[in-house]
Formats: C-alpha cells, structure tokens, sequence
DNA sequence: TACATACGTGCGTTATAATGTACATAGTTC
DNA sequence: GAACTATGTACATTATAACGCACGTATGTA
C-alpha cells in the first residue's frame, strides 16, 4: 500500500462517499442504517475527521461492506514473470531451488514460488508467523509432506493446504525431479 | 462476523496482544516498530480505548499485519485435495477442462484450479465482478492469453497477474496439452 | 410567489483518544 | 542486600472525535 499512514482517513473518506453515491443515500440514509450521526458522516467523507474502529464497525455493518473495501485501492493491471528471468534460493546443497515467481505485495497478501527439489532431497522449513497459510500445487513429482508428526503424500496435481505457523518438513520420493507450486498467504497483510 | 459492535475494540486489543506475545514483543518494542505510544498500545489492549483508523494503520504497518487479522479468529488445520477425485468442469466440446483444487472460502477470498487444454483448444472467460483478479502459474506446454487487446505468450513455468473483471481468452498454442494452475482473487466485499 | 422538505455543512459542547511522564513491580547483576 | 533495567499501568494534559442542532442552498409543490 502506497498510502502515508497519516492520510489513511482520507481515503476511508473517499472510499466511503463513492460508495454512498454509489447507492444514491443521502447521509441521513446512511446515518439511519449505521447508527453514526449525519455530521460525522460528512466529516469523515471529507477527511476531516479521524474515525475510531467503533464508528468504523458501525458504518461497515450497517452499510453491509468490509473494512478491505474502504481501505483498497483499484489498480487493474497485467505483470508478467517469466520463469527463466527469475533467480532461485537455493538450499540443501542446491538439490532444493524455491523461485519467487510472484513477490509479496501488501495489496495481494501472498506470495508465490516454484519449487524445484532433486531426488531424494530433504528439506525443513523454519515456521512462519501466526496465521500465516501454505497452499501446496503439486505439478510432476511425488512429495511426501510431514506437519504435525502426520504424512502427506502428493502425487501429480494434489493439492495440500496447511498453517505455515509450524515447522514442515518437504521430501521428494520421486525417483526423479519433483516440482510444485506454492501459495504462501499473510494473514490480510 | 458475530461480535457486537460495541465490542470490537476489546477484539482488537486482546488480537493485538496475542500477536505482540506470540512475536516477544514489549509494548515499548511495539511502539518503536509502529510509532503508537506505549501507553496508547496498552490502553488498546486492555480494551480501555477505542482507537482511531489511523492509529490501527500505523499498527499494522509497523507490526506487517492486517486489519483482518486483528479481527478475525484463528481456525488452522490441514486440508488436502486429490487430483483424481475432483470432478472437471467442461468446456469447448471436452477441450478444455478445470479442476476446482481449493474451492472459494470467506476466509480465503481465493480459488484455485488446475486448467487442462487440449492442442489448438481456445477458450474465452467472461468478465468476472469487479476487482477480481487472476494469477496463472504455467504447468506444462504454451499458453496464449489475450487481455486488454495485448497478447502474452506463457512458457513452461512463467506466471501472469491481470484483472479479471475484463474479458479475456486463453488458447493453447504447444502441439500437446496444456496445464496451468489459476487462482482467482475476490475482492473482500 | 410562499412554503415545505431534503441535503450537506458549520458550530458549540462533551467525552475521550493519545501522549509524555511518573510509578510500581519483577527480574538480573554485583 | 543495593542498584539497575525492563515492563506494564496510572495519571494529567492537550487535541480532537462525535454528537445535536442550526443554517444555507436547492428542489418541489400548492
């Protein structure tokens, strides 16, 4: 997110009033579905105040939207990552090779690599921070997985979903390369 | 989300304090990271005060957390998803198949699927809502996408990131099938 | 035309958000 | 033991959030 932290009411302002318009309601409208006064409403629309998460909940439940949907920006665009641009991290003597094909992004929450490893390859991942998720698609190979003191195996195409937040072991049992993609998701960062 | 609105800043301070101790923090280490004063970090997490939108910002901007996350509760577990047991849906005469691997979630805000495309197969999506966007991770074979009259040819392993409120068309240009895997991002409404 | 209503903004008042500082407590070191 | 440091809480102060009400403007109706 591009936006100063000091300004951050402003935008919810502007998000907020578009949204109104949107629904053609006059703030005393919006004062009758929110519970928040008339004269607060305008104020934050205009940025002149600075709402507390209280008024900000009342607004959200009683307009039916999000939180995400008064703090995001609308910025439709294409990125292209080609595969053979991008550098990996490699570990375990380069038997394991993790690319990032899609970096990290404050707007998108997660982050996306390709993942490389050579027969009969270990690997441990350190745990993540709470909340954070691992989304697992499997693309040749066969992966043996372990969270939790329990095994998973994946073959071609499985998929696998799991809390990043505990340590995880990766192995492959192909008697070949093993490939996959994975999903790592940031709890709404 | 089933909490009363007069409650969500308690929510909030007792999610505050159980990110801060899960990372070690004091609440003066909090206060270097966010620019909140300590004494304002632990009057929020008491629940003796309600802060204001732009205070929570700097919050989770100094602790790379998300609004989200100081509201939601914490349900992980493992989910896994078998290739051979997932049903495709069809299209263009069985030319184009896609797996639905993880399926939508309010949690998740996205979808994933595993897209097979038969040799010389071409498929047009529909635009889908607002602010829906689409990441695809190549597979196998050669990808062509049209969006936005601009062409992007896909190899083996490369990825691309557009906004799928827009139409688009997919064609499969190897002389074999075709995989890619296709998350599809919700905004949170 | 006058009048009524809708709408957004300005203003004064009250409660409280947010801060810096002091303090109490606990733990560590000499 | 004393001295020091770390930690969270209490308190006084200042700025402002949030409200109810009044007002100016625009629109519609008799």
């Amino acid at each position: 997110m591009e936006l100063e932290h000091e300004q951050i009411h402003k935008k919810i302002g502007r998000s907020l009033q578009a949204i109104r318009k949107a629904r053609s309601l006059s703030l005393d409208q919006v004062a009758d579905l929110t519970g928040v006064s008339k004269a607060m409403l305008g104020q934050i629309e205009r940025g002149d105040s600075n709402p507390t998460i209280s008024i900000l909940w009342k607004i959200v439940n009683g307009l039916h939207i999000s939180f995400t949907s008064l703090i995001e920006e609308d910025t439709p665009q294409v990125n292209l990552f080609r595969f053979k641009d991008v550098e990996p991290f490699e570990e375990e003597d380069g038997q394991y090779r993790a690319f990032l094909m899609v970096p990290f992004d404050q707007k998108r929450q997660f982050e996306i690599y390709t993942v490389e490893m050579e027969e009969g390859c270990s690997h441990t991942s350190e745990p993540h921070n709470e909340g954070v998720e691992e989304y697992i698609l499997m693309t040749q190979g066969e992966l043996e997985v372990t969270f939790h003191q329990e095994t998973y195996v994946l073959s071609d195409g499985d998929a696998i979903h799991f809390s990043a937040d505990q340590p995880h072991t990766y192995r492959n049992l192909a008697k070949s390369k093993t490939m996959y993609h994975t999903i790592i998701v940031y709890p709404a960062v």
